[in-house]
DNA sequence: TTTAGCACTCTCGTGCCGAGAGTGCTAAAA
DNA sequence: TTTTAGCACTCTCGGCACGAGAGTGCTAAA
């Protein structure tokens, strides 16, 4: 793993580097050519060679070029990448634009997917930030006509979950309001075990609606939150690699189905710490759905108020350096704004 | 365009179903052996050749079978086809499904997306119901800690919007009510017009508010409400017609971004009545960027109080009858949902 | 008006060939 | 011992020809 040489460890990057840019398997000839090695292409290909025998190279038949194997790239972004960062014109223009969305929350999530699919060519994948233990703060009751009433819950994250329901019978608006402002009064600063058991006594429809608090707190401590934003979907489809017969379809259906998603969140980013960006390529043995994809994912927010996750999925020739930084930067940027919602 | 014989239409519905089905070109000899016609492959070749010239068929080289024109399609469409519907089983289901998703709109919208995709094996969208005239009903202020402050603005029609905003200095949660409980009694059941025209005298915050209000109530006002829901998208990748370069990148685009979208819904659906279907057919010379695509389209909900769009789009060879009944069925569905949730 | 027959056309899969690219090995040079 | 030049070898890829297969259009008979 660490007994590679400076040389081996330099025609490795360039191997990645030019294979990344060009998507050609790249020769001997041509890498001396085009860097000014200072040395022939003949050692070239006996280091070739060698790393080809380690696993960090493949070639796809015997006489083309090398390509880069997973354990490659796996080596280059951990060892050889160094540490990227987006040029500064680039970093105004994308804090500019969030200045622009105000604090809609809505529209930073989506203003987030775009992007990150915009900088990185890739599809990309937000989720709403969410508190893991929610805690009541307000509820709200309004009557639309009739039986039907709209339950506005708001926790203290800022999270805000509706959900209609129907009584049995007409209620006027007045009573709604006392109802809620007695919940209101009840579960203040409370979290779902609390609620559960306050004791009071509660009148029918008191307690019907406290049913409903519950699982709505239940919901919105799930991990996806509530609402999940995507973009760039189409880049999938504009990368060579993915036109592949089903390559594509694979890629596309992780990012669009939730319990995929969910799975792919779950057992990768929530052992992230929060600062940390995870790189996941080629499904690294473990996923065979996303085998020929790489995924940068990172974990944004504050760890007592709200956290969410952000990441972007393209094909394994993935510029590395460019998208780590991006999926970094504007997870430090939706980190602030959280943190920013909730200041005193 | 009329002057089709019988048999001419006969033979024209026989080779769209048949290409429908199997995605090659249809000759006239399989025609005759699979549909047990009763007259000869050469008396086919004759018509086929007069459907041909009149461009209701197309021959993709001069000897391979026959393929639908867009044109024909379109008869197809128009008068060929009858009324098709879903079967009673797939009804009951998808009622079922609906039915479990209780009351919650976004569970809806989830679930009419979902059903739209895999009922028709294609990529769907359906937004949300609003109405084109929002009225305002109830407005809440929510101190979360400090200066933010969480706006909820509720519309008569029952949609919701959020926003935060910054105030200059701190404020307690008594007076923010205070301020709701004024605007509240000043703007209930008020348009836009109606808001901006009403002259009563406003301290400062209460003046920002409506500032805000007023910008939000227009907001909802526009076509695609805030919410769009889309699924199936990797229907479009399995369509082996997509497969064809760029074709798949075009269609995903037009359902990704908002302002095709946007503009599609715009030019077709509003100009259709509310039960009506309407059914696109490769961009029907008007679209460039849907020229291999069809889109069937509809509108759900009641004029009165809100309505919103939904729709399928899938390679132009795809089984319009099935998808026109399912786009049909579930916006039905959604209309009444729209009336429930206003009933009184 | 319909149908049988037939020549004609076009696609598609296969196999072959030569050019080009890149390798691995060997033997000489540093 | 390490590097390099040289060279034979291997493999892909684009062209090309060829034959099978499918379907048509036309003509002449029913």
């Amino acid at each position: 793993m660490l007994n590679l040489t400076e040389r081996q460890k330099q025609i490795l990057a360039l191997v990645i580097r030019d294979y990344i840019e060009t998507g050609q398997p790249v020769g001997s000839q041509r890498l001396v050519e085009v860097y000014e090695l200072t040395y022939s292409s003949a050692t070239v290909r006996n280091e070739m060679g060698a790393l080809t025998e380690m696993g960090y190279l493949r070639q796809p038949h015997t006489s083309a070029g090398r390509v880069p194997s997973e354990e490659g790239y796996r080596y280059f972004v951990g060892q050889l990448m160094g540490n990227t960062d987006l040029p500064v014109p680039t970093k105004r223009m994308i804090v500019h634009q969030f200045y622009q969305a105000g604090t809609d929350i809505e529209r930073w999530m989506r203003l987030a997917a775009s992007v990150l699919a915009h900088q990185s060519q890739a599809a990309s994948v937000v989720t709403a930030p969410h508190s893991d233990t929610s805690v009541f703060k307000h509820i709200e009751l309004i009557n639309t006509r009739g039986r039907q009433v709209l339950m506005v819950l708001v926790m203290t994250n800022g999270e805000i979950r509706q959900q209609m329901l129907a009584l049995a019978e007409p209620v006027t608006q007045e009573q709604l309001s006392q109802v809620a402002q007695r919940l209101n009064n009840l579960y203040q600063g409370l979290n779902v075990e609390n609620i559960q058991a306050s004791g009071s006594p509660l009148e029918a429809l008191e307690q019907d609606i406290t049913k409903l608090i519950i699982e709505d707190i239940r919901q919105s401590s799930h991990i996806l939150g509530s609402e999940v934003y995507r973009d760039g979907l189409n880049h999938v489809l504009d990368d060579p690699e993915f036109s592949e017969e089903g390559g594509a379809r694979r890629a596309l259906r992780i990012i669009e189905e939730r319990p995929l998603l969910e799975d792919l969140i779950t057992r990768t980013v929530l052992s992230t710490e929060l600062g940390g960006v995870q790189v996941l390529i080629g499904g690294e043995g473990t996923y065979e759905e996303l085998r020929d994809c790489s995924v940068v994912l990172a974990r944004y927010g504050h760890p007592d108020l709200a956290t969410g996750t952000l990441g972007v999925l393209g094909p394994i020739r993935m510029p590395y350096g460019r998208t780590i930084s991006t999926v970094r930067f504007v997870a430090n940027l939706l980190s602030n704004l959280v943190v920013d919602l909730h200041a005193e």
